[in-house]
DNA sequence: AAGTTTTTTACGGATTTTATACGGATTTAT
DNA sequence: ATAAATCCGTATAAAATCCGTAAAAAACTT
């Protein structure tokens, strides 16, 4: 479903690199882990991540000196972790370009919780989702559909039928879930409304209407788009 | 030189709200400071700021329930003060969209710091000085709006519909927010408002009001910018 | 006090959603 | 394989909602 998050770690203890890259994987995060400041610049090359965590008191370079280095090329978001509750130390960092700065000791809950942040922050920077196929275009964020290029006009409902079929990105889609979200409990089996909407989808985005391309319908189950 | 920065600051216990204030005039800053929950909810309506500072513990309501409320309509970072260091609050509040949470006592060059911070992650938003689109250009900052060249008075509610537009430069925004943004909370769904005010900007900017170009309206859920 | 801007109220047309009906297609059971 | 049963596509019309427009009262500006 959606894309993997990929996060750097960047730590010398052996130790803390094993708690942290535990809990993050249990999260789904995909981690890449580095244990020198010059180790995790080179790594951050080629693993993209969308988020790094760095931890002070590095053997090479000292946090900081990372810190500006990352940030001459990259705004992805930067935890830093420490022992160092220093004041000073705190605000030239987080003047560095640091995004959040945590005290040992901490819980794994709270980074976890400022890892979502971090992320959060830039989660519109990331790739607009918009579901190509074909002709077809339907960008989710913006509430854009277009066949060919033209825009095309649909209702509310009819966008609220058709993102519930992309989002699952060609899986079938019963039409009682599509009824219950859509329409509430209620209507579980109202399926003329379906029938209706996803009439008037085909008539607006199918060449042919009858040959249904896009969204196909599978007979007693329910629907679901190519 | 560069504009204004405003903060709105929430906070029962006045001492605490006069030291804040003081550190935060000294550094150039705006403030709007509220009592409790409900006057910071109905400040940040008029005031705009650019970041808004909550101390929990209000009398009114919790701060959790002022914080979603804040959630609904804006996207303005969110610094929570607090003298509670229980992580399962802090994971609640940061994952209702506060943006970090510091827990007193802390020192104002660390809150000063963290402020940085969480303006930083606005600025590039703001970056959009000014919307070119055809005939059509409006800048934001100068509020100027002109069609072909020629300049346009706007009034000020005007102004503010057609910016909220602009920002989110093509994305739909619904009526409720662009209500709740303009005119408070209370006015959700006094739709009528919007009407008025999208006739007159259409009469002002769009060459044959009758067939809108640049604000289109979509049925049922609210207007666009193209 | 005159002019501007905002709020209030009202109405009719346009759009969207719901409702109903029927025939063809597909699946299921014999 | 065929008939029955179910499911799906289509057409049409009624109902509900939404939106644009006008005009005037109230509130603000100057």
């Amino acid at each position: 479903m959606s894309q993997e998050i990929r996060i750097l770690l960047i730590d010398d203890e052996a130790a803390i690199r094993d708690i942290i890259k535990i809990n993050l994987k249990s999260q789904g995060y995909k981690i890449d882990a580095a244990v020198s400041g010059q180790m995790g610049l080179a790594k951050a090359v080629e693993f993209h991540p969308h988020l790094i965590i760095l931890d002070l008191g590095l053997p090479d370079m000292n946090g900081y000196e990372v810190l500006k280095e990352f940030r001459k090329w990259t705004s992805v978001p930067i935890i830093i972790l420490t022992v160092n509750d220093d004041e000073a130390t705190k605000v030239r960092l987080l003047d560095a370009g640091a995004d959040d700065y945590l005290t040992k000791p901490f819980g794994a809950p709270e980074l976890l919780a400022r890892i979502r942040v971090g992320l959060r922050h830039n989660e519109f920077k990331e790739a607009t989702p918009v579901f190509r196929s074909g002709d077809l275009e339907v960008d989710l964020n913006q509430k854009r559909v277009s066949v060919d290029g033209r825009p095309v006009r649909l209702t509310n409902t009819e966008f609220e039928v058709l993102s519930r079929l992309v989002r699952e990105n060609g899986k079938v889609v019963s039409q009682s879930v599509l009824l219950k979200q859509i329409w509430g409990h209620h209507a579980e089996d109202q399926s003329h409304y379906l029938r209706i909407y996803i009439k008037h989808l085909r008539t607006k985005i199918e060449k042919d209407p009858s040959k249904p391309k896009h969204i196909v319908t599978e007979s007693g189950v329910g629907y679901r788009i190519i």
